[in-house]
DNA sequence: TACCAGGTAGAGCGTTCTTTCCAGAGGTGG
DNA sequence: CCACCTCTGGAAAGAACGCTCTACCTGGTA
């Protein structure tokens, strides 16, 4: 809502101070979670000074963690997303995806993982905001996935549950190559979660 | 090394001071991660003092989430070898054990997920030892469900893979059973393993 | 010139954190 | 009866935490 003033003769902050702070908190807790970030740590990676945070984030460092979740949500959803676009075959997807999820976390030092998880893991049991939110990322990445299972031909209730296994095959094999920084799991994920999606496509044609 | 002293006249503790922290720490820790659990939480949670905490681990917080992450890797390990003594085929296995997380993670409110997890993630990025513990927890599953995998029929290579998915879907479906609170997708996990394991499995017969 | 709103700057409050330290309790062997 | 050792109890140091607060700068408007 106000992006568009330092038009042109005060172009020195390349990005804006809320912006840098926002992408700060995201990078942060995705690494260290929430109890392991802290708001004068998020003011110094973000270049900005403790004021700054709370005049843009008046919340605290629940507001913080909250913006950082919805902006993992979206990543995700972009990600998701084009590998849809790029591959009409949903199976061909997950093995393109899973490939792109590998490759990013080998190029971050097995540091970035689900930009959800860590954040989510350790707070939702007391921050009941930060589990909505969480789960509403995961709901959200279930019913696009399941979309895209049905548009391509598999019943519903074999989408649903296959949709649910499709997150859940992510979410556990981006975990697992991270902690035992290797891509082995997010490759066996790519095969075996074509051949899941393989599976019920057939199974749908064949019945019809 | 020294663990057989209290041999007989000696059972005041019901349960000794040290089993009692080592417990309260694995169980905050994997609710709560590294970072939001409190030593003074521990000792609390534990009915002992501060002095007998460091007492028993002189190594501090680092050594009692090593404590912990250990006794989450055999707690599973025992989890994995029960269900593959029970059910002698691994797929009715898999299935068997989404049912008991799913049923575990329900008695416990959605809290208590995997045990390894949640300490795991927020703290491997900046406590290497932490990483290492926990990745050699996750080997140690993938090891034994490996074995199981190739004693059934299945050929070392597919075994090799698909030891991988087993883990990363448990994993998987578990974090997004904890944190959506549903037990749909631990449900979803097991049928969809119980179909990955068969396949490879007549894959093999087939081929011998 | 005067004013004002949006944003920046950082000192400092009260609290909590991990860790160290030492004084004692309780049982055991000489 | 004393020396000894394991374990308990808790005070306190030193640092870090989230957050509040006031002062200041800057660019636009009247």
């Amino acid at each position: 809502m106000s992006d568009e003033k330092r038009s042109a003769d005060a172009p020195e902050p390349v990005v804006a101070t809320r912006e840098r702070i926002a992408r700060a908190a995201s990078r942060l807790m995705q690494r260290q979670g929430y109890d392991g970030t802290g708001i004068k740590q998020i003011s110094a990676e973000a270049g900005a000074t403790l004021g700054s945070v709370y005049h843009f984030f008046p919340g605290g460092k629940l507001e913080l963690a909250l913006e950082a979740l919805n902006r993992g949500n979206r990543e995700f959803v972009d990600e998701l997303r084009a590998v849809f676009d790029e591959e009409e075959d949903p199976a061909a997807a997950m093995v393109l995806l899973t490939r792109r999820l590998a490759d990013g976390l080998r190029a971050s030092d097995w540091m970035d993982g689900c930009p959800i998880t860590t954040t989510a893991l350790g707070a939702s049991g007391r921050l009941p905001q930060i589990q909505a939110a969480a789960s509403e990322a995961f709901v959200r990445w279930h019913a696009l996935v399941f979309d895209r299972l049905t548009e391509s031909g598999v019943a519903e209730d074999a989408a649903r549950a296959l949709a649910h296994t499709v997150i859940s095959i992510l979410e556990g094999a981006e975990l697992t190559a991270q902690v035992t920084r290797s891509s082995a799991p997010l490759e066996a994920a790519g095969r075996h979660l074509a051949r899941l999606i393989d599976g019920d496509r057939e199974a749908a044609t064949g019945q019809e």
